[in-house]
DNA sequence: AATGAATGAGGTTTCATTCAT
DNA sequence: TATGAATGAAACCTCATTCAT
C-alpha cells in the first residue's frame, strides 16, 4: 500500500492549516485550499481528522504546544526577573519570526467568546500567569521590585507588553502599526531592548519616590 | 447609498453588522442574519451596500469613526502627560463597556495582512501615534519624562498597554485572561488605576538612576 | 419578493422526491437530481426541508397519507367482507396505477429494520390490521366466515395478498413476475377478479368440510 | 476472477456483501465496510470483482443460487400439492431463518425496474412459476384442485403468499407487521400451519359450491 | 420601495477506485 | 501478492446575491 504520511508531511499539513486559519479565522479557511497548499488531497485531511473543526483544534494544539515549549525552556532556569524577561523577549521574538502563523493563529483565537474562551485562556495563559506572578512576588520580597503594586497586575501588564510585541513581530496589522510609530525599518532587536528599559523602570520606581522637581533641562514633572 | 431609511435605522443596521462581524469575523457573519438582527430585509442591505465586503467596510468605518471621536475629544485639551493618559484610560474604558462590539471588530481587523493592513493601520493609528509621540517628546523636553528612551517607543508601549486594556474590557478571551491574573471579580477601575502607576514609573525613571542596592526589607535590585 | 411556491409546485417537489426515493431508496437519490426533476434549485429544497432525511420523511408522509386516504374512503362504508374486499382491490389497483411511485416508495421502506421499522409498521399498517381483523371477526360471528382459523391470521393473509397485488401493479420486478405467471398482457382487472374468488374460498371452507373424494373428472384429493 | 482465496474466504466475502447490500441497498453499502466485515482489504475485493456493481451482481447470484438450491431440493420429489406446499413452507422458513440476509437482499432487488427487472424475474422466478403452474394444473386434472380458476393465477397467489411469508420471517418491517397482526410472540410454525389451511380451502372450494345459507351460529354467508 | 423566496456557486464531506509499497 | 492510504469526483448543504412581486 501507499506509504503513510511521513511525520514531516503531517507537520506540513498542520502548518498549512495553521497558515490558513491564521489568515482569516476558522470560517475563512477552506479545507480544499488547505489540502492544495499542503500538496495533498482533501481525502487525506479527512482520514486524519474527523472534520474541519477537529482539524482546526489539532492545528491550535500544535501551535500552542510549540509556543508552550518555548516558554517552558525559558522558565526552566531560575533567574532574576529582568534577565528572565530579557530571555523571554528574545525567545518569543525568534519564535514569532520563525513561525509567524502560529502567533497569528493565537491572535485569531483571542476573538473567541463564551465558555470556550475561558477554557482556552486557562489552558494557554494559566501557567504563564501563575509563573509570572510568582516570580514577581518573589522579586518583591527580595526588594528587587516595587512593593506598591499588586504582583498579579504587574505580571498582567508585563504579559500584555509581551503579547503586543509578539503580535508586532507577526501580524500584518501590528507590524504596520509598529512601523508607524518607529519608522519603516523596524529593528525589533532594539524595540525589545527598549522594552526592557521600559519594564525595568516600571517594575522599580515606587510612586512616592517619584521626584516631582523638573529634571535638568526640563521643567516640571509627569 | 440612497437616503430613505431614517438616520436611526441606518445606525441600527451598522450596529447589527458590527456585532455580527465582531463575533467571528467577516466570513462567519451572514447577511441574512444581520438583516434579521437589524429588523430589515436583505434587499435593503443590498440597496445601501453593493455587497458584503462593502457593508463590512462601512461597519468598520463607522466603528473606527466612533473610536476616533473618543480619542479626538480626549486629545483636544492640552494637558500633562499622565493627566492625559488618565483621561484616555477612562474614556476608552467607558467606550469599551458601551460598545464592546466596536472594540471586538477592531480586534478582528488586526488579523488582516498585506497592503490593506498597512492602509488601515495608518488610518486608524496614524493620528494617535503622532499625537502620543509628540506629547511625550514635549514632556521629555519639559523634563517630565525620561530622556533615555525614544519618544516613539515610549508612545508605542503606551499605546500597546492601552490596546490591551481595551481588549481586556471587551473581548471574551481577554476578559477571561484578566480574570486569570487578577481574580474573578476584576474591577477594571482598579486595573486602570494601577496601570497609571505602572506607566508613571515607566515614563519617569531613567535606567542610570536605578538604585542597585536592595531596598529596605529586601536585598538587591532588579 | 418572488412568489412563494404554489401548493401545486410543492406537491410537484414531493412527487419528484417520491419518484426518486422510490427508484433506489434513500441513498441512491440525489438532492440535486430531485431539484432538477422538480424544476427548482437545491436551495428551495433546503428552504422547505432541513435536510435530505427530513425531506425523505416528508415524501414518505405525503405518500402514506395518500394511501391512507384511499383506505379510509373504502373503509368508511359498512359492508359485507367480500364486497369490501372487492372495493379495496379496485381502489388499490387504481391508486397503484395512478401513483406507482407511492407504492414503490412504500415498498422501499419495508427494507428498513430496527425500531424505525416497528414504528413505521404500526403507523402504516396498525389501523388496517385492526380493521381487517375486526371485520373478519364480525363475519365469523355472523357465520359468514370459517371459524376454524384465527381472524388475525385470516386478516394477515388477506393483507399479504393485497400488498402483493399492489406491488404487482406498480413495481417493475413484480410486474415482470406477474407477466411470467400470467402472460405478457396481464389484465389486472381479471387478476383482481380471480383473487376475489381465491379469497372467497379461503375464507369460507373449513378444513373438516373438505370432501376428500376425488371430484368428477379427477382422482384423488389435495 | 483469479483463484487464490480459499473457497471458504470467498464465501465469507460474498456473505459480507450480501449482509451489507441487504441492509440498505446498493448505494447504502460501502466497499470498505464490506471488506472490513469480511476481514480482507479493499484491494482484494477489487482483484476479484471489477467494481461495486460487479460485486453486487456476484452477491445476488450467490444469494439466488442458494435460494434456488432449496427450491430445487423441494421440487425434486413428486408429491401431492399440499404436501409439496407444506415442505416448501418448511424449507423456506428454515432458509429465511438461517440466511435472513439472502431474503432481504432478494427483497431489495425487487425494487429494480426496467429490463434488468424483467431478466431477473425470469431468472429467479421463471422456473418456480412454471413448476407451480404445472403441479397445480396436474392437481386440477386429478380433481384435487378446483377447476374454476386459471392454474397460473392459483400458482401466482400461492407464490405471493410464500414470498410474504419469507419476508415476514426475515425483514424487520414485515416481522413487525406480522407482530402487529398476530401479537408479539409470533410463532412462525403456527403461521405456516394456518397458511396451509388457508391454501387448502382456497385451492379446493369452487365458487358455485359455496353454500349461501348461514352456517350454524351465524346468519348469512360471505 | 421593500420584501424575502429563489438561485446556484462554492464549501464540507464521503467513498469507489487506484496503486505504491 | 495483498494492503490500505491516497485520490478526487460527486454528494450534501449554505449563504451571498438577485429580482419578481
Amino acid at each position: 500500500m501507499r506509504k503513510k504520511l511521513t511525520e514531516e508531511k503531517q507537520l506540513e499539513i498542520l502548518e498549512a492549516g495553521i497558515a490558513a486559519f491564521a489568515e482569516g479565522g476558522f470560517h475563512a479557511a477552506s479545507m480544499a485550499e488547505i489540502a492544495r497548499r499542503a500538496g495533498i488531497s482533501v481525502g487525506v485531511l479527512y482520514k486524519y481528522y474527523a472534520n474541519k473543526e477537529d482539524f482546526f483544534r489539532a492545528c491550535l494544539r500544535h501551535s500552542l504546544a510549540a509556543l508552550e515549549r518555548v516558554l517552558g525552556e525559558v522558565t526552566a532556569r531560575e533567574e532574576k526577573l529582568l534577565t528572565y524577561a530579557a530571555r523571554l523577549l528574545k525567545e518569543l521574538r525568534d519564535f514569532s519570526r520563525e513561525h509567524p502563523s502560529h502567533i497569528r493563529l493565537y491572535h485569531q483565537i483571542t476573538n473567541a467568546g463564551g465558555a470556550a474562551a475561558r477554557r482556552l485562556a486557562e489552558e494557554v495563559e494559566g501557567a504563564a500567569a501563575r509563573l509570572y506572578t510568582e516570580v514577581i512576588a518573589k522579586a518583591q520580597a527580595a526588594g528587587e521590585v516595587r512593593r506598591d503594586m499588586d504582583p498579579r497586575l504587574l505580571a498582567f501588564f508585563f504579559d500584555n507588553l509581551l503579547m503586543m510585541l509578539q503580535f508586532s513581530c507577526s501580524c500584518g496589522y501590528y507590524r504596520s502599526r509598529l512601523a508607524l510609530y518607529w519608522g519603516g525599518a523596524a529593528e525589533e532587536e532594539q524595540v525589545a531592548e527598549e522594552l526592557l528599559k521600559f519594564l525595568e523602570s516600571a517594575f522599580t520606581l515606587e510612586r512616592n519616590q517619584i521626584d516631582h522637581r523638573p529634571k535638568a533641562g526640563g521643567r516640571g514633572n509627569v
